[in-house]
DNA sequence: GTAAATAGAACCATATCGGTACTATTTTCT
DNA sequence: AGAAAATAGTACCGATATGGTTCTATTTAC
């Protein structure tokens, strides 16, 4: 279906929650009663965001997590990184040369790259900021036109 | 891990394997045996792009298939949407309204769009021509610098 | 009329995802 | 010093989706 775990899909929403107040330290009760979502599963999120330095952790009591840069600085795809590995949407690129059965039959091992990169930039260059919003409709709007096009019948 | 997945995969090599002669009626134990997969696999592929378009087919003996339109004209973003499903990276989008549980409380409904917008956008850049080459490295060079970045470290 | 091919549906083993539980460690407060 | 509150890390299990096969029906060429 290529969509994003619903892990990921949730750790966009917390990081949103939190974009709104960049300095404040938020506790992981605290973001799952405000998210809706269970702590056990949002505690997980933010160890993960954590470990891979998009939050800086905060241990013991009064302990939290907050965002290490400006909402402006982090990309979606650096949360989809953290929350579900490498952005590579093809096989034979991240097992490494000698992997792939097809090696010297298979004429596309570099134009893989061409998928792999044009997803990633599209992702780079949406920021936590633009998510968060409250970007107006406007820019929605913008998106949404081209949104349903031929793919979207 | 945010991939395609491998039917997808195949489906690509296969088109572009098509596309190499893109007048010919290809069959598919041709096919197969071209990619080095097995015939039912194959099969089931080629159903999947005939059935939405992408492919012509002709049954009975000396039958097969054949591209529908130029590889110019095949998008990446058409191949991965008749293989796998609408490209929705998010799933409020495609349940409709209603069904998300956060509805008042989650302000990024239309913001998902930028996402969804962004990928398939970019997909639809790539040509099933530029996937089948022999375009040279010079293209590719171009688009690993960017490849990698601050993501791939 | 037979062989060769596609069309379509059903099926199952396996891997991945989604979510929970448990233990250990760190810090604050009294 | 001790209790409470929070994060860190790991392991686990049920549900879902994926990968691949098989079977039957239909169409077409010779």
């Amino acid at each position: 279906m290529l969509r994003i775990t619903k892990q990921t899909d949730y750790g966009i929403v917390l990081l949103s929650h939190m974009a709104a107040e960049p300095e404040r330290l938020f506790n992981a009760p605290e973001l799952a009663e405000a998210a809706g979502l269970p702590l056990p599963t949002v505690s997980k999120i933010l160890k993960m965001l954590a470990r891979d330095g998009l939050l800086d952790s905060h241990r013991g009591a009064k302990g939290g997590y907050c965002l290490v840069s400006a909402p402006e600085e982090i990309s979606v795809a650096e949360i989809i990184f953290s929350l579900e590995g490498p952005i590579a949407m093809t096989e034979c690129i991240d097992d490494g040369p000698g992997e792939c059965q097809q090696e010297g039959s298979c004429p596309l091992q570099a134009n893989w790259q061409l998928i792999n990169t044009a997803v990633r930039q599209a992702l780079q260059g949406i920021s936590l900021r633009q998510m968060a919003g409250p970007m107006g409709p406007q820019l929605v709007q913008l998106a949404s036109r081209s949104a349903h096009s031929s793919l979207q019948p």
